[in-house]
DNA sequence: GCCCACACTTGCAAAATGCAAGTGTGGACG
DNA sequence: CGTCCACACTTGCATTTTGCAAGTGTGGGC
């Protein structure tokens, strides 16, 4: 498997780099994101889940049942590859 | 719909960016790809009338029916993005 | 005329996605 | 103490997408 097809294992799915261009921004909560994307709830849990298997992400407690979840550095790492996809949707390049 | 958003409608399918980073190699017929990438047939035919549509890549007729898909300029635009997603693939980042 | 490579098409099963409604938990409020 | 509410899910089911396998059509070579 190529090395283009091992990333888009991780983050291919539908919403995947959504999800991660959101927390890019900073630790977001599932209500959060759940809201300003518009993705189905189930299908949230379901990315968070794999995102945060394949360690591109972590949750961090915040009360009781309230959690934040936000990118470990090999998801920060995705920065530049998604800036550069968001710009080639822009049409800028 | 946020530029990435958009980016992902055009490329983000199973198999779209696969097949653009197979032709950021050059000029690819449909037999080729088919065996290189191991993606179904329908689903190749597919994608590339999308991507044919979406304005990345565009048919050169060889002989009677064979014909190579090329990529544009706009699907030359994505060389950036893609090797900056197999890096991080390949875990270079 | 027969065969073959090439580029698809078609039919159907399996998996992913999406919508909507329900569950559980702990704090706030009275 | 009891009720209510926000938050983070879970569940059930319909729709859509994906994938496999087999078939179609076309033109050139022999």
């Amino acid at each position: 498997m190529s090395d283009l097809a091992a990333a888009l294992d991780i983050i291919g799915a539908r919403w995947g780099m959504l999800i991660v261009e959101r927390l890019l921004e900073g630790p977001q909560r599932y209500g959060d994101l759940q809201r300003d994307l518009g993705v189905p709830t189930n299908i949230l849990t379901t990315r968070l889940r794999e995102l945060e298997t394949a360690g591109v992400l972590h949750r961090l407690p915040l009360h009781h049942n309230t959690r934040a979840y936000a990118l470990t550095e090999r998801g920060l790492a995705l920065r530049e590859a998604i800036t550069a996809l968001g710009r080639w949707g822009a049409g800028e390049v």
